[in-house]
DNA sequence: GGTGAGTACCATGCCAAGATGGTACTATTT
DNA sequence: AAATAGTACCATCTTGGCATGGTACTCACC
């Protein structure tokens, strides 16, 4: 089998020399490509010279976090398994770096991993180095947060109070009438509203409507109290 | 050093039995604790038998992925890391794992890795199994795409659209006195919208406000049409 | 045949939010 | 001193969204 072609980016010329000649002398890894600044990168591109398997790339390029769109552009250009390198663990770079697409984040100093990353990236097999990782999982689970409140938003911003207010009847299986008497309103209001909000949401039962509602959390007050 | 105590939940007898001794086996590894059923565990929670170091937690119990719960309460009252074992690597299973405080998903059948993702949970320098990263990866994309755009939503809540007008006349440098003449109203017009922006923002000059609008995008066109 | 749910419109009244412009200031820069 | 930006109010008018209720149906169920 072919060696796993490398390309590294990397703005410290003793790095790049350091870090080619260990990678190379892996038995199955092969140094294919090497730059130290952004544009060298882009006419490689340019010249259709795509022949990366993994590229380790630099975060930090002539003291800005240049990288990190250099990652997305190659890794869209060329589909390479990308793996950003940094001399610190800084929250921000490690999850921008993902966001690029990057496939992995590794610390510099940590060098002696490096070969092991390469080989998983390559054949798609690639964990998220510890140090990632662990910040990866704090942000995953604020951001399912944010999904979840996200979506109560939108609902909220479709559903206005009194069709609200409805469904949690509905919910609560009291019949049209019922509501109407309940809330002295006509019984043509309680249709009415009932529509709009199943026209709105896109469903033809007020159960289901109700139920979505329900489980969304959008019955509860939010004025700290509950119902008694 | 003490070894390592760890708990399995896992309701298959021979699973457990097996994992259990092969778990055991190791030098460095003890399981002081094992359960069928998620009752099993609260009841050790209540009585304080909070030993753990490692959880070792299977998502289906009995036909219903009553695990992923369980995962969360076994976290917060034990501060243990969770891994889940799971027989296929499914998705949404694997979010709901993570966003319940898991550190780690890990495949049944491939037990032989689970020492290493042990100690390395234990050690709190876990990274993430090859499979679940990759679904992570992915996931996380997509949220941190959704997080932008709930920023632009919030902002967009906030700024009407005359105000926006403004801004960017703002941001492209025009004087007070020379937005009112473009957009034929008075100076008494735009100081207002202006002051009323600077307001909601918090902020205290313009430039930075349209600095703020330019940078998430809001002076975009939503028609589809560049401004020429 | 009656009752309840759902569909498709329409009309009316109300109100909060937005757009506009005003008075009257202060501070800064040129 | 003149121009510019910012702050703190207030008044008016318009508009869109919402709540309410109406007519006129269909469909399903017992």
């Amino acid at each position: 089998m072919a060696d796993i072609r490398v390309w590294i980016v990397e703005d410290d010329p003793d790095w790049l020399r350091g870090l080619s000649g260990y990678l190379d002398s892996q038995p199955d890894l092969a140094v294919t490509f090497r730059a130290e600044r952004p544009d060298a990168v882009r006419e490689a591109l340019a010249e259709g010279g795509a022949d990366a398997d993994v590229v380790l790339m630099d975060i930090m390029l002539q003291g800005v976090p240049a990288g990190i769109e250099l990652a997305e552009e190659v890794s869209v250009a060329t589909g390479a398994r990308v793996i950003m390198l940094t001399s610190m663990e800084e929250k921000e770079f490690i999850f921008r770096s993902f966001q690029a697409g990057a496939i992995d984040y590794q610390i510099k100093s940590e060098y002696e991993s490096l070969p092991g990353a390469i080989r998983a990236a390559s054949a798609r097999r690639a964990p998220i180095s510890p140090e990632a990782a662990e910040r990866m999982r704090e942000e995953f689970r604020r951001l399912k947060k944010l999904e979840r409140e996200f979506e109560v938003r939108k609902m909220r911003d479709l559903i206005t109070p009194s069709e609200l207010q409805l469904l949690e009847l509905v919910d609560r299986g009291y019949s049209q009438s019922q509501i109407a008497e309940r809330l002295v309103v006509s019984i043509r209001t309680v249709k009415n509203h009932i529509n709009h909000v199943l026209k709105k949401l896109g469903l033809t039962g007020s159960k289901e409507a109700a139920r979505i509602a329900r489980d969304m959390g959008l019955f509860e007050r939010e004025d700290g109290k509950g119902q008694g």
